[in-house]
DNA sequence: CTGAAAGCGCTAACAA
DNA sequence: TTGTTAGCGCTTTCAG
């Protein structure tokens, strides 16, 4: 009965190779004043070992451990999980581990998480909200970097992420007006998120800024359904305003307005241009039509934070809330079309 | 400039506890050979000094590293994310960590991420799926236990873990057996996936246990969509049988189905009474009526990989494909009401 | 250019 | 019951 043959360690290969650990180091960590033809043989005999570094040894030799904590507030949310995917693909290449831990929405349990996070020894944590509302900085709690991302931190000093929604209403309005749409009204989400005011004020602005002004007077808030896209729809038709482009506050609501927009006899694109938010392509790309919409690029952010962590811990901290540009995809809802304002009808 | 101070290390609490660090540890260890006052000195020292033990360190004296991993074929995956949240809540609780990688269903990357997962000594690894087809086994590739879920291991000494889609189907046809549906008939998804064949099957034979027969004579396969729910409600329709109930191979297709009656002005739970599959909330719950469906139970399959795995790694490896048990949860498209087959109507 | 030796923080024999 | 000592696998002075 042999033994069950232990992975090989320096040792092993400094053997092999006719070396001593010391060497067998250097060689392999590409230090210099090593004999290339001694490299080379230890680099070989590593190679026919198949040999890997035990990275805990290396860990308790070095300031930085090569993990790094992710504290999702909400691992379920549709927002979290593309930057959380952006995250993964920038530390996944490199020799970074990421540990992913769910707080579910619990304060108590994100403190436990956060003391098993540093127990644990990151090099530095991120947080990611489910949304854009600020919350409460942990950065003092701890004793490493952390960059906040979709839910910015509370503390200017902190550094954060989050989308620029006000740059996806002002794409979202340019777009409308550029289809020739003059009588814009906008259906949004719940007031008490801070997205919904920024897209809201910024399809307000935007609109003055081509002289033109919604055609509601003002921005309609409800909640992300389908259920309110449907009502605000109806609403919008009972009112019996000429409106021709309707900017939703998320695809939900817009594959509601679409729908019964649809069921009333009103054609989109024709008669009405919707533009939703979010690209959620479960529902912006099964919609008939597809959805005109404002993806806001998550993954990036995913990518940019990973990037910005890494720099914050080798030693180049940034500061300040950092809004991501976002991207208008251009889908049949607001496609160019001869239109009844081209030759107004009854 | 005072120095950054370092963290706590073993020895600071011995000193501060004036002892030797063997004892200290023994003493944090809760080892027995020590005086219950001197180890409630080091304790209070260790909890003064806001020590926490080195863990690589630790790992380095032990053959566990107190970290497994998780590759999962595509986080995106709807699945997967549920039966991630089980695994994160099963380890999250205890001390060990859990590194996510995602392969992106490429199969080189899915070897890179292997190669890295046991370059960083995890003790174990879990491989999630996205779909229920078999997939070529790891476990000789890789010198850890290995657990599947989800998509099970297509060597049937390994040990793998996914759903009871035989039970599903059985539950949702006796579900509807029970609400007086005699005329059944089943939309499923694709085909090619084992997940749709089992349901079929299952549905077939539990309808000829109640001495009924499919009102189609066969199960209509097609995709996992809505448009495919509206499709094939529609061709019932058409073939102008006296079907009173459908069960349906996702919830998407479900939608589909209960959508396409009502626009014909067949109501549900009414006339036709509808089971889904998956309850997944965005459709199940939104739906008009809300549906009644088959629950997966994919947390609990997480934690119960989880356990698998622990168990494992402490040397009590199982083998074989487990299939977990399957939940009906009933809401209002099977809701008992009077109906037409109570008072056969023309 | 190479290797002996010390040490990272912790655990575990073994003495005392 | 306690402390001394020797590692775990690796990196890094510092002699040679």
């Amino acid at each position: 009965m042999t033994k069950a043959s232990k992975r090989p360690v320096l040792n092993d290969v400094a053997a092999a190779a006719g070396v001593s650990v010391a060497t067998a180091s250097k060689a392999l960590n590409g230090r210099q004043h090593v004999n290339e033809a001694t490299r080379l043989r230890v680099l070989q005999a590593a190679e026919e070992l198949n040999f890997t570094p035990n990275p805990f040894a290396q860990a308790l030799n070095f300031p930085v451990t090569g993990t790094i904590g992710v504290l999702t507030a909400d691992l379920s949310s549709r927002f979290v999980l593309p930057i959380l995917m952006g995250v993964e693909e920038a530390f996944g290449a490199g020799s970074t581990s990421v540990i992913i831990s769910d707080a579910r929405n619990d304060r108590v349990r994100e403190q436990f998480i956060l003391q098993t996070l540093i127990a644990k020894r990151v090099d530095g944590i991120i947080v990611l909200g489910a949304d854009a509302n600020p919350r409460q900085s942990i950065t003092q709690d701890v004793p490493v970097p952390v960059v906040y991302a979709y839910t910015p931190s509370d503390l200017e000093t902190d550094c954060s992420y989050t989308t620029d929604n006000a740059m996806g209403a002002r794409l979202a309005i340019d777009h409308l007006v550029s289809r020739g749409r003059r009588n814009i009204a906008m259906l949004n989400g719940e007031p008490r998120y801070d997205a919904a005011i920024e897209r809201g004020n910024a399809a307000m602005e935007t609109l003055k800024k081509h002289g033109l002004e919604l055609a509601t007077g003002e921005v309609l808030y409800g909640d992300w359904s389908e259920r309110w896209g449907r009502q605000g729809a109806q609403a919008l038709i009972n009112s019996g305003l000429p409106v021709d482009g309707i900017f939703c506050g998320s695809d939900q609501i817009a594959r509601g307005v679409v729908d019964e927009l649809r069921a009333n006899g009103i054609s989109v694109p024709h008669d009405v241009g919707v533009v939703g938010f979010d690209n959620w392509e479960l529902f912006s790309t099964t919609s008939q039509p597809p959805l005109t919409t404002v993806d806001m690029n998550l993954e990036d952010m995913g990518r940019a934070v990973a990037e910005e962590l890494q720099d914050a811990i080798s030693g180049k901290p940034r500061q300040g809330l950092h809004r991501l540009p976002v991207q208008l995809i251009p889908r049949e809802s607001t496609a160019s079309v001869a239109r009844r304002s081209s030759h107004p009808a009854a």
